[in-house]
RNA sequence: GCGCCCGUAGCUCAACCGGACAGAGCAGUGGGUUUCUAACCCACCGGCUGCAGGUUCGAGUCCUGCCGGGCGCGCCA
């Protein structure tokens, strides 16, 4: 067996199973929701369905199905409000149930083992090499540490990898440009800037090059680096891999990302030649205008290039090399692909050319999707592009965010023990929410103004009631502990025990759906509720009882605060 | 032209895959600190959920058609 879960008693599924006996229904067909307006209860049972079942009025059902649910117990509470039956958990019994557990959980409150002997990999943040990151990277790149985090936290067995774009007829151009025009010290202490204006310069005169030649320079260097001799093309390739990665190593640390593997597309360029063969024997190819493609006509979709007339390979091609090797090497559960919206066909086409070469888990192939990042222009918006310099760099915005947050560290708190290190984690973690607070779909325009604001709905705003509810628990004379503590006491803490109760809940929905967002969520109601409390009930200066029991709950409300935070990728200091 | 996605308060978004009176934040106005951090809290202001039909006991949510925006559509990734 696994390791051991702590185990939190659940009164929902006791409810559930309540209900299905009273109605004589299996639980999994009953829904059970959580009413809008918290006084209401904590759990709500509509009842239109069976009382269209039975030909009677709802609040009719609601009245006659309460005396039913006796078996219930004492600690939850029942009334019939119109058409809905709801409940409403003892507060003390949830308490005395919940706060220990969340206690002796630790770091893994909130998990559990339900994913595993699963293996999910996760294809995320991939870039391309030779190019600054922008915060259009971000989003994947944060999305995808989250579901990687928010998965693995259920047991499931996580493979982090970075794709990286370092393959394709663009690295010839890029060393054509280099050998052109490039300067050997600038790569060495100012790389991506560098290659980054060469390429821009070459695209540039490429496009005024009536003649030609530069585009057959690149074709040229291109070919040399397919060729797979060690030439100088390729040398100079491995070094443009290497320079990049040490740059983008930099921000990845900042931001907390790891990966299992960085590989990139030209980690596959061996498996191109069969994998290709494979489709042909499959008979599932066919010429066209020279190229080798997958018509998916009868699916309603244009066709899958694998091949062009020159006889180069594509992103597509590649794609279809990695699944099959990914499948391979780590027989995964699902395999997710964070990547923007803006290729969902290029997906749809993958899965349906698995699906054509009769592989079973073809469905198991899944498009983590997120809304495009677009930029303010002169007129409306525009789509970011790295080539034409309507970017934001990435570490010009964490170097920001992180630069503002210190000014006002010094201004709020300066005895703060370590301003430098806390700056970095409430600057990064400003921009990190900012990326997961909103709905994948949701596509974003970026504004300055927004990303650095840090009151409201922000970071910045959990970071800081996190940071208070430590300072409640460093001040107390004594230390919270389950054992000396009279959890009738916590009857008056309004809705935060029962919010408390639902944080396995959004770690597994949003697992589930792979949508950081609906932890992003929780957390700032969670705060909301625990700045609610911080206002209407001292906890230091009450009688020892009082204050014990409090305690508790504050020491609750910040491990889950933390444990959230973690899971999102945002760091939670213990003072700010 | 065809396909996919998105339209909810002035702005940015929630609404538990069909349920109770559509809720937050920002912006605006007015309040709150001898007491655990005011990056906080409270109040006010603000809505034909793009439009028109349909399904349903019940629709912001599902279906159809329009309108507006984004993205994609054979040798880029």
């Amino acid at each position: 067996m696994g390791e051991l879960v702590v185990a939190v008693r659940d009164f929902r599924t006791e409810i559930l199973q309540a209900l299905s006996r009273a109605t004589g229904r299996p639980p999994a067909s009953i829904v059970l929701e959580t009413p809008r307006d918290r006084a209401m209860g904590d759990h709500a049972f509509p009842c239109f369905a069976l009382a269209k079942e039975r030909r009677e009025p709802p609040p009719k059902v609601a009245a006659s199905l309460a005396p039913l649910l006796s078996d219930l117990g004492p600690a939850i509470g029942l009334r019939a409000t119109g058409p809905y039956l709801n409940f409403t958990v003892d507060r003390a019994t949830l308490a005395r149930e919940l706060l220990p557990a969340i206690r002796s959980a630790g770091e893994r409150w909130g998990g559990g083992q339900d994913g595993s002997g699963r293996c999910a990999v996760v294809d995320f943040s991939s870039p391309n090499i030779a190019k600054p990151l922008s915060v259009g990277h971000l989003r994947s790149t944060v999305i995808g540490a989250a579901v990687y985090r928010l998965l693995a936290h259920r047991g499931f067995r996580c493979v982090g990898i970075n794709h990286l774009g370092d393959w394709g007829a663009q690295y010839g151009r890029m060393i054509a440009a280099f050998k052109l025009w490039g300067d050997p010290a600038r790569l060495e202490s100012d790389p991506i800037p560098h290659l980054h204006e060469l390429y821009v310069r070459f695209h540039e005169e490429e496009g005024k090059d009536a003649s030609g030649k530069l585009s057959a320079q690149a074709r040229t260097w291109f070919k040399a680096l397919e060729s797979g001799e060690e030439n100088e093309a390729r040398a100079l390739w491995r070094r443009l891999t290497d320079l990049s990665l040490r740059e983008f190593d930099r921000i990845y640390s900042l931001l907390g990302v790891r990966f299992d593997f960085v590989r990139g597309e030209s980690h596959y360029e061996k498996d191109l030649a069969p994998t290709i063969e494979r489709l042909v024997a499959a008979g599932v190819t066919k010429r066209s205008e020279g190229a080798l493609i997958v018509d998916l006509e009868d699916a309603g979709m244009p066709p899958c290039i694998l091949q062009t007339a020159e006889g180069t390979t594509l992103y597509a091609t590649r794609d279809l090399a990695a699944a099959l090797q990914r499948k391979k090497e780590f027989d995964f559960w699902k395999a997710l692909y964070v990547v923007g919206a803006d290729q969902r066909l290029h997906f749809r086409q993958l899965r349906e050319v698995l699906k054509r070469l009769g592989l079973p888990w073809a469905e198991d192939v899944v498009h983590v999707d997120f809304g495009l990042m677009q930029i303010r222009a002169e007129e409306g918006v525009e789509k970011m592009s790295t080539r034409r310099g309507k970017a934001v760099h990435l570490e010009e915005l964490l170097r920001r965010s992180i630069d503002l947050v210190r000014g006002i560290l010094r201004e709020k708190n300066p005895d703060l023990a370590d301003t430098e290190a806390v700056a970095r984690a409430v600057g990064v973690g400003a921009v990190v929410f900012h990326d997961l607070k909103n709905a994948r779909v949701k596509d974003v325009v970026f504004d300055w103004k927004e990303v650095l604001n840090f009151d409201g709905e922000t970071g910045p705003y959990l970071q800081y009631t996190h940071a208070r509810l430590c300072s409640i628990l460093r001040k107390a004379p004594v230390a919270p502990d389950p054992a000396k503590t009279d959890f009738g006491l916590l009857a008056d803490a309004g809705d935060l025990l029962p919010v408390l109760a639902e944080f396995p809940r959004a770690v597994a929905e949003a697992g589930d759906r792979y949508e950081p967002s609906i932890l992003s969520t929780y957390l700032l109601d969670l705060a909301q509720r625990a700045n609610g409390f911080y206002r209407d009930h001292r906890v230091i200066g009450e009688d020892e009882a009082l204050m014990r029991a409090r305690l508790l709950l504050v020491e609750g409300a910040r491990a889950t605060l933390r444990v959230g935070l973690g899971l999102l990728g945002v760091a939670a200091p213990e003072e700010m």
